[in-house]
DNA sequence: AATGAATGAGTATTCATTCAT
DNA sequence: TATGAATGAATACTCATTCAT
């Protein structure tokens, strides 16, 4: 049951972003569903001021008017894109707490920690996650407004809602300690490592299944090292 | 005397990347040192591909063949300065081990390990560290090479500087656990939340130092919950 | 009494010249209306290649193709609007001569030159009327033909409406001399400094009444030593 | 002696355009020249906005970064273009007064007005010289400051130079009345007629010598009725 | 008759780079 | 080595006009 990781594979990452912003069913919308799409793979592709608008109407196969007219200007679609795709987002945080809804005060919390390190891990390497990361942090002293929106939606949210989780786990005498510091301290035991490095290696293959395992497994045992309820 | 944090202010930052390069004094060659060092300030505040060459030798009071004849291309200028800066990095990482060289078998590691990580994180919430790394990421997808290769030389050198610490406060009985995973888990509880929060809030003033001794102070808590030797 | 200078104030004037072209009321041909009501302001004040028929549309509340379905092109648009108010001009010519109706031979004409003047100094100052000058001579090589048969039904209407008036004067004995010649220099000695002074500044208050006056009444008085009957 | 008129021909009226904003000597500069020229003779026929920087560029076998090298932008180079012009007004106004040096006391004035008459309608109606105005009254509105700053010194300092003419004449006891008004009675008398005509038709043949010497005639004969002194 | 969406050519301006001196 | 002037290709964005509905 545990890992349903690919489900977040890089075409429908895309159509999720493409359908965040606006109503679709393909019939009028459909240009600016085209849009939105080539846009966004150019974006995370190129950067925002390595992709010219004459390559995203190329792409979308639209004329360049097109993209103005649905999207004021080229500053108005990144924004429209980086929001629309904190839905993403925003979902898998609203998921989170499911991870840890079995679990009983008189079980062990460690399966479901690895499972959900697991989990967190696998979405937060996907290469399209990865790639939108180093574009907003990339474009951050350009638009600081949306940059730290960004953070506030997808990255803090889901903070806040690991927090959450660990604060049900405590209510059951399963876990100790602050839960809010809880939350950040596994986050950042979590995915620490791995997202540092991928920020930098671009071209890198995907972190293999049985490394990722590896990795949420030592996180979780540091982590309960210090938050585990003494019992 | 602990924490000499200041000595990666701002203006010493630039300096000591400008001067990476080319390790020449005045003389006739000034010209590629004020290149070096206008380019570094304006790549770090308007990105590379924001930054004109005429804003370059605008700022450098160089003309702009100049540049030109100094560095071949606007890409070469970049992967310059950005190994340059790395020069930094690897000064830090040599001097991270005198960080601990009073500790002696019989002491409590705790309070080395605080000054440690206060450093540490002091130095990596300067805010020109901080863009430099925004920088990189950026542009990681146009010069893959040249983020991976940093890393390499940058972050990673760090972590290596820090299993050796934790490597030999280990042979003095103070510390178990697998030195590198103990360097992972100790940068990412120290560096995690505010590093994140840094790469997406352009604008916002610098953690006030309390904050960042008490982050640094929970930090080494969690850690050494996990890796302190029970005696 | 004298002087109803008002009447071509600012709104009326391009009501007036809204209606010129076709002379529905409302109906499903209030739209033309709206469109040649919007695109006189708007040409009014930004000029011909100023004003996009996307800005005409917006401000007549229609939609773009409206515009095309009314009036072919932007050309033909424009061209209607300037002939259409060429018809407010010709009401003032075929009002003047009755500003001296009742002038007998017995009279002497200088209270009703000076009625005159005034009135046509007045009118020809008001700020639309200026604006409608500048712009038409600004686009006078791009649309040579229609500037000539405006001048041709507007200033140079207005001129043999003078010369009209001077002959019967001078058929009752008042004024003597050729009367073409005394429209012109009466009308240039009334216009020439401060319509000159209207076409090259902008932003300029209005003259003021006083002002106005005392041009008039000098212009007359250096008309009548050169026009006046000897009695 | 009289009438000079021909000294304000197209080509030199370029020429002189062109010389007015820095220095030349067909060096380095010829550029910069070649691109005023080119400007100069577009911006006359097509107006400001119906050109554009391609054509001139194109026009001045120059390439169009080479435009904006010289003149920061389109408006810059349309300023300095028409500012540049007043030189030659300057010029023209300087020599007015050179009209009237050898009319002593006893002589008759008319014959040296006549003469000035024609020399200042003559060169009022270069072809050249109309377009100019049509241009500047044309973009008055998006160069208000321009427009008036041209106006200050090319048609006012010329009437001044007028009122310093007349004013003379009255200190040899040939003329009577204000000096300043004087010269704008002379001024609309002589241009009026053939000045708004000019306005209004760009096509038209220039108005042919006779006519030109009938209409300053005539203008003399009526300012002379109001303004000679009585003997 | 009216619309919203679309188009292709054109706008001013800037880019990284090179040439003549 | 250093410069000022020059280039051609690209930039984001706008235009007048037309098509499908």
């Amino acid at each position: 049951m545990g890992e349903p990781a690919d489900n977040t594979r890089t075409d429908e990452l895309i159509i999720r972003i493409g359908r965040g912003a606006s109503g679709d069913s393909a019939g009028p919308t459909g240009k600016r569903a085209a849009i939105v799409q080539a846009a966004t793979g150019l974006f995370l592709r190129q950067g925002y001021q390595g992709t010219s608008t004459d390559q995203i109407a190329a792409v979308a196969a639209v004329s360049k008017q097109t993209v103005y007219n649905q999207f004021r200007d080229k500053k108005t679609l990144f924004a429209e894109i980086i929001l629309g795709v904190t839905a993403t987002a925003e979902r898998f945080a609203a998921e989170l707490p499911n991870e840890i809804t079995g679990v009983r005060a008189a079980d062990d919390v460690e399966p479901a920690l690895r499972s959900l390190a697991h989990r967190y891990l696998s979405t937060v390497l996907n290469p399209q996650v990865l790639a939108l990361r180093r574009l907003i942090i990339g474009e951050a002293s350009r638009f600081p407004e949306l940059a730290s929106e960004y953070h506030r939606r997808a990255p803090a949210r889901v903070l806040a809602a690991l927090a959450d989780v660990f604060s049900r786990l405590a209510d059951r005498g399963l876990l100790t300690g602050d839960p809010s510091d809880a939350a950040e301290d596994f986050a950042f035991l979590v995915l620490g490592p791995a997202l540092d490095h991928g920020m930098f290696h671009v071209d890198d293959d995907p972190m293999p299944e049985p490394a990722v395992r590896r990795a949420a497994d030592r996180a979780v045992a540091v982590f309960l090292a210090g938050y585990r309820r003494p019992s």
